[in-house]
DNA sequence: GCCGTAACTTGACGGTGTAAAGATCGGGCG
DNA sequence: CGCCCGATCTTTACACCGTCAAGTTACGGC
């Protein structure tokens, strides 16, 4: 009997990952459902409940699944981009985060969105992950300062958050629909950073 | 029979608007539903449909009244500080659209947020609204950069979407629960204000 | 071979936005 | 004054949603 579908799914989390990303990826948040995401795996409604206590456990897997993404992206960067000086690597990262953004406009609503920060409850892998992401960040923003790119007057964190804010904002724009040029937004990107670092950078 | 309640109601459009900012207010965006409108103002389900064409257009309304609301705060703040220098103006202004995202940070999500810019479909009438006040803050900034607040090596257009980004940025952290702390909040404000000012302002 | 348990299904409940059609009333005109 | 039109409001219905509760199936270890 293995022309009929068998009862066992035996692959279902990974599966329900899969097709839950692309729904996501081609519907938005809003076009995924637990009954639809259900049905585009073959599966009944209730079974990946099993696998995921609820909607929000499937978006917080999916959204660490992001945060891997995103870090591989930007050490990606650092690595290739050994020799630049400061600003250009600052830039780079900068520049290299929006991409994601906007290639990814769902998957980064996901990971930084209301969706799950507020109105649901991040899971604790989850805000591992993103608080690992962020330290990154403040890592950067720390060698950014030794080399004078960014001001040291403030300390390494709140420089970090501020400029991380800045940049989120910016990703912002884009994903909420409030300034959609893709073009004129790499523009506001390199402004940004223009008005952040310091013209005497190393 | 005018103990019993009539079958038209009268003053049912502003009543609504008002119903559903004191809903939105103290149970969020979410906590807001035609029906539950339509029921705590005491009228059948669909009556609402007959003053908004959707639930889409009642948000949009509300929306317009908040942005009326930010800029009469933010008006306030130019009108009162006359003899201050650049920078304190500057400071003020951020501060001012800081604390108003903090004090209604329902309607700052409406405002600002997907629901309406990219899920729904934002009124005419409110995008000339959101249009008029954004301009409020391109004016700032090139004022700002007559008085060498602001670097002028960018347009007043791309320099005002930058900072008005990075502000925004800030206000989505704590809309988003993704960064809570009142106080820190306020330091890293002010830690953006300097990052983005000139230390040698005017 | 049996049986516990994990995987999955079915049915139901209360919630949502809103389309369609019926009921009621106030105001302007004959 | 009487009538009727159009604005206002109500009722009913549909297709969705998330998920609780209870039932069904099949695999792994004894």
């Amino acid at each position: 009997m293995s022309a009929t579908k068998p009862y066992h799914h035996g692959e279902l989390r990974p599966a329900l990952i899969e097709a839950a990303s692309a729904i996501i990826r081609d519907s938005g948040i809003d076009g995924l459902s637990m009954r639809r995401l259900a049905d585009s795996v073959g599966v009944s409604r209730m079974a990946p409940y099993h696998h995921f206590k609820d909607k929000n456990a499937l978006l917080c897997a999916i959204a660490e699944i992001g945060f891997e993404a995103q870090d591989r992206m930007i050490r990606d960067v650092l690595e290739r981009s050994d020799g630049e000086d400061g600003k250009a690597l600052f830039t780079g990262w900068v520049r290299t985060y929006i991409r994601f953004a906007q290639d990814n406009p769902e998957t980064y609503d996901l990971m930084y969105g209301k969706e799950i920060w507020k109105r649901g409850d991040p899971t604790p892998s989850l805000q591992q992950k993103s608080k690992a992401s962020f330290r990154l960040w403040v890592d950067l923003v720390e060698r950014m300062q030794a080399r004078q790119v960014l001001p040291g007057e403030h300390s390494a964190l709140r420089t970090a958050q501020a400029s991380w804010a800045a940049m989120h904002g910016l990703a912002r724009l884009l994903i909420d629909g409030i300034y959609a040029q893709r073009q004129d937004l790499e523009e506001i990107a390199d402004t940004v950073v223009n008005l952040i670092t310091r013209s005497n950078g190393d």
